[in-house]
RNA sequence: CGGGGUGUGGCUCAGCUUGGCUAGAGCGCCUGGUUUGGGACCAGGAGGUCGCAGGUUCGAAUCCUGUCACCCCGACCA
């Protein structure tokens, strides 16, 4: 019976994906529209998660030498069309600034959409000399870009994202670079958010406007569809060309450097939502989790008992848990509720009973298993078990991701998978963007990578039958 | 940008087809009391220029025109 109440309060996602997704984003309290279109207030439950991700990648980054720099937000409009690929890119859906005060602007400007062009114009003042290489710089700030078609999360008008520009002497240097920031989201996105991801290579088609070669992380939610959570790209010389960036090298030269940018964005936020949530609402992953332990007292009136709960926050605070006690007046079924629509890893039930009995309930968010633990043992259970909840998040959303990926090896299997159902499709493929185009205008799926991890799965290409280069993951994406 | 939907107290909506007294309900909120191990209950209370601008009319939430915004589904993108 209590069941149904939530199910009432949040649609379940076998019935409406997108609709379940609104849900929790609203019922977590993660986010409040605005009056812009594609626009957010991020409340203090969703800012903390954003917080919390971070501070844990900046640190992995600057355990790679990162430094962090801050650039403006205006680039003008002589400086966007530098480069040719990367402007008509962008063009669509940028911004413009047309006026400053009551007077019009000389030059209009846009609001950034990315900031290579700006990291380029920089550079250009910046490097000189070999001994100037490389600058490994990331900025945290937010871009805006002109979307049609706006959700929370996973496409908004503005959004916050980390985006590190470096620029090296050599294509190896920055080639090296490209992939050890990939590996850093990656490691990242498994270790803390505990979404396991695809690693691989963006074809032609889909790589970013102005990139020598996009790498990319891909991740399944739980209706089957990919979501890229993070790229890195190299750019080779592209870009220190066209903004002639030159240095003098050691053999008195004169040579253009090479450049990498890569981003993640508040979509990881989307991520974790559908990765991990169910028909009762988020799920968080300890290291993410804002409050990783809420305690809810039971019959808070009576003497002692918010007092002991008190307690055991105190005591779990000391051991760096974040912890809140739940002492408003609503009764214990609401608060039990509220509690695993939020997404709070760790529940701790305390009422009177217990107290006598010197134990309390504890209640895992990621599976439901709840157990007694004596008040001496609380601290310990909790720091035993966060590690625990953790693999635990990943090993499960591994396994939804496993099941949900499929091989085709021709083009009727291929059809036939996609057509009953939606996840990831391994298959074998040419290098020919015109198959990429038809696997597209036929099935309404998307090359979403070729992987690091390359398998022959057979000769030929799953969609024209010659000769397969590639393996590549297909999938409809966000 | 195409298709669909919606704008009425904080939220979800009813009322609109067929114009008519003082615009309703549920939830939430506030006060007091009883409750408390999976979304408690009773009593009282506050809160609305019906998205905005024109128009038709004796009279508009309701009809007409325009406009703005948001949501969902597609095409494009992190």
């Amino acid at each position: 019976m209590a069941d149904k109440k939530m199910v009432e309060a949040i649609t379940s996602m076998e019935e409406d994906f997108a609709q379940w997704y609104t849900d929790i984003v609203k019922k977590a309290d993660l986010i409040d529209y605005t009056s812009v279109k594609g626009c957010m207030v991020f409340k203090p439950a969703g800012y903390a998660i954003w917080e919390l991700i971070q501070r844990q990648l900046d640190d992995r980054f600057k355990a790679t030498g990162v430094e962090n720099v801050y650039l403006p937000m205006f680039i003008p409009e002589s400086l966007l069309e530098k480069e040719k690929d990367h402007v008509e890119g962008f063009a669509p859906e940028v911004a413009w600034v047309t006026q400053g005060g009551l007077q019009p602007l000389q030059e209009k400007m846009c609001v950034r959409p990315t900031s290579e062009t700006l990291f380029c114009d920089f550079y250009k003042n910046e490097v000189h000399s070999y001994r100037d290489l490389p600058k490994v710089y990331n900025q945290w700030c937010s871009v805006v870009r002109w979307e049609k078609e706006t959700r929370p999360f996973l496409r908004s008008r503005e959004f916050l994202w980390q985006e590190g520009h470096t620029i090296h002497a050599t294509r190896e240097e920055a080639e090296e670079r490209t992939i050890q920031m990939l590996n850093v989201y990656a490691d990242f996105c498994e270790q803390v958010l505990a979404i396991p991801v695809v690693k691989g290579q963006k074809t032609e088609k889909e790589k970013f406007a102005g990139a020598e070669a996009t790498y990319t992380i891909e991740a399944l939610m739980h209706d089957g569809k990919a979501l890229q959570s993070g790229t890195s790209h190299n750019f080779g010389d592209g870009f220190a060309k066209a903004f002639e960036i030159q240095y003098t090298d050691k053999d008195n030269t004169l040579k253009h450097p090479f450049q990498t940018s890569w981003g993640v964005t508040t979509r990881l936020i989307g991520a974790i939502i559908m990765v991990h949530g169910d028909n009762s609402g988020l799920k968080l992953p300890p290291l993410v989790a804002p409050t990783q332990v809420t305690i809810i007292p039971i019959r808070q009136k009576d003497a002692g008992v918010l007092d002991k709960a008190y307690e055991i926050r105190d005591s779990l605070k000391a051991r760096g848990i974040r912890v809140k006690v739940d002492d408003t007046d609503k009764t214990p079924g609401w608060k039990f509720s509220e509690c695993e629509m939020r997404g709070v890893p760790i529940r701790i039930e305390i009422g009177p009973k217990d107290i006598e009995a010197g134990k309390c309930v504890m209640v895992r968010r990621d599976n439901g298993e709840k157990f007694e633990c004596a008040l001496s043992d609380i601290n310990d259970k909790v720091k035993e078990l966060i590690p625990v909840i953790q693999k635990d998040m990943l090993e499960a959303a591994r396994e939804r991701r496993d099941s949900q990926t499929y091989v085709a090896t021709t083009k009727e299997e291929f059809e036939k998978i996609f057509s009953e159902k939606t996840g990831f499709v391994k298959a074998m493929w040419c290098g020919e963007q015109a198959c990429e185009d038809e696997i597209k205008e036929k099935f309404a799926v998307t090359s979403r990578c070729m992987p690091f991890d390359q398998e022959t799965l057979s000769e030929s290409c799953v969609c024209c039958g010659k000769p397969a280069k590639k393996m590549v993951y297909w999938g409809r994406a966000y």
